[in-house]
DNA sequence: ACCTTTATGCAATTCAGTTGCATTATGGTG
DNA sequence: CACCATAATGCAACTGAATTGCATAAAGGT
């Protein structure tokens, strides 16, 4: 990546930190910079390892600063499917709802654009009698990718 | 509850576990009872406290357990908000798709059962390359009970 | 510079879940 | 019945993610 579009994602980070009353710090800018930089979400894991190669920094920070982030509203976190929280930015935009599928053998996730997903929340909200604040769709199965490795092993059953 | 129930449910466990195969031992029976009488996901936690008043057993075993009916098609695991799974029976005529909601309050998951909610996965289907194999809505926000009591705290109606 | 607040680091802890291995049923065969 | 094989359970120790408490460093305001 060249150096300019690094800069501007930084400066991204930055002004999106402002915008929200946030402390534009190193850590911060690092840390929605990797998120920005990401087309899917990713583990507290992920991130820090990426961390770890140019702007290392402490577990517990980088927790604080996801936490501070999604209180602020500029990342999102959704389930992951296995046991942990998947982190991505939040889109300026109003966050269009879309289901995110996650893959059971290689525990990857994707974010799925589709048409045909019209959950209407109001209508349920009409009979339920708690307050819905958030809905997620999350689809499980096998990626791309671990569908094609899979195939010639594929023997038998599991 | 009577005691005929009690033993009628056992009898329905037993005749579950045999028709998997599985051998009907007292703590297997045991949990899919529990899980058989609960209107809504349980946590291992929640099972495990409820074992604890008749029918105490290792942590480790009902984990186990757990596994084992799940590996069967006699329960069915979803994600459950915050980071651990819930358990609940599978129900025996096709399972109608249906979201679950989770209290962020409480921590407690309901069934909703709403009409209004169809998604096509067949439509997702078309286009992804994956392969879809479940798919699992989530509704985030706060029950109805938490609401209840946080309203008094905000109204001090008693 | 001084002090307060904020951000970060470090160590220790929690908690759910898992693994390895010993022990106890259970079932089948001679 | 004795004997072995297997399944089921228990126990202890471990893992890995996430959190907490407290110490330190950085930033901002007067």
């Amino acid at each position: 990546m060249e150096k300019a579009d690094r800069m501007a994602h930084q400066d991204d980070s930055i002004s999106l930190l402002k915008q929200k009353g946030l402390n534009p710090t190193p850590h911060r800018v690092m840390v929605l910079g990797i998120l920005g930089n990401s087309p899917s979400p990713l583990s507290p894991q992920e991130i820090f390892a990426t961390l770890q190669r140019f702007h290392p920094m402490n577990r517990v920070t980088l927790y604080r600063i996801l936490e501070v982030l999604v209180a602020h509203g500029l990342v999102e976190r959704i389930q992951s499917g296995d046991k942990a929280y998947r982190y991505g930015l939040n889109a300026q935009s109003p966050h269009a709802e879309h289901p995110h599928f996650y893959c059971s053998h290689c525990g990857g996730i994707q974010c799925v654009h589709a048409e045909g997903i019209h959950v209407q929340v109001e209508d349920i909200q009409k009979t339920f009698p708690g307050l819905i604040q958030k809905m997620e769709i999350r689809l499980d199965g096998i990626c791309k990718n671990c569908l094609r490795n899979h195939k010639q092993k594929k023997t038998g059953n599991a």
